[in-house]
DNA sequence: GTCGCGATTGAGAATCAGTCTCAACCGCCT
DNA sequence: AGGCGGTTGAGACTGATTCTCAATCGCGAC
């Protein structure tokens, strides 16, 4: 995804494009996957663009919008919400540590088969989806596999 | 999922059954698939059960702590939360209408299977999945196409 | 190049969901 | 019945997000 097609959406949805909207994107693909708003705030004010809170926040609901961007939930218990850039058509996945909170994107095409074949099931129109699986990463196993070695127990 | 297990979850962390906690459950029975805090709120008040909103905030918590409940997205752009009763260890997963939000809860194998496999393929120790299918249903989806013939280019 | 209009911005106020505080209260064990 | 510690309620508090509105900017028209 670029700023190209940045431009495009802004255009065809007949919005300018603005020294804010470029900048908060640029930083957006920067960051590439995955990011909370506090980052992304937080960086910006690093380089001196003092672009303001509530101009950050428009602009993150207008690629919402038009799907540019999406949240998601981080956690089983719907503790933290990310925004997860997120290329057009492209219903991307996420794998999440449950412990380290480390974020793996994946596109599988059998996940959209499994989703259309569900919603056709109920005579539903699929249209998107959004799965997070939330597992162990392989650091965060072995970390625990020592910790179980002291105290077998739960605590 | 009944009273019963939730006077065994009290239990064994050593929390007391009391009259709130008891009447909030109830009400969550009540409410089966998925609700807002709102809902729970407002139907509580309704029935004349003044149980404060920080009661009801910290009953939710041991809920999704305990894992008899999750929170789930329920659109694509992450804009509205629920809560979803959750039959112990059985990770239900939902198919909602973007239109008028209605939400379907089903329980595929095929789906865990899948979690499980991707999973692996990183290295990952999957523990529980989240999948939200966004589409349109059979009576939303009769509407828009009502509205299509009226108007057919995009609005 | 510059004019003008409507879209956009910034600063801070407002809102709102959720959390915290702490004294009063209650469940449960003895 | 008595007492301890967990639990509750009311409302203050917090922090994220949205709103407000005057100042500013982008961009098409001239």
């Amino acid at each position: 995804m670029s700023q190209q097609l940045f431009e495009q959406f802004l255009e065809q949805h007949c919005l300018k494009m603005t020294q804010q909207r470029r900048e908060i994107y640029e930083e957006i693909l920067k960051l590439e996957d995955h990011f909370d708003v506090d980052t992304l705030l937080w960086r910006l004010k690093q380089q001196g663009k003092a672009i303001s809170k509530a101009t950050i926040y428009r602009t993150l609901q207008l690629l919402l919008e038009y799907g540019l961007l999406k949240k998601t939930q981080v956690s089983p218990d719907g503790a933290e919400i990310l925004y997860d850039a997120c290329p057009e058509g492209c219903a991307s996945d996420n794998l999440v540590c449950t412990e380290c909170g480390k974020v793996i994107r994946f596109n599988k095409a059998a996940v959209c088969q499994l989703c259309t074949e569900i919603a056709g099931q109920h005579g539903f129109a699929p249209s998107s989806h959004c799965l997070n699986i939330f597992a162990l990463c392989p650091a965060c196993q072995q970390a625990t596999s020592k910790t179980q070695g002291e105290q077998h127990e739960k605590a």
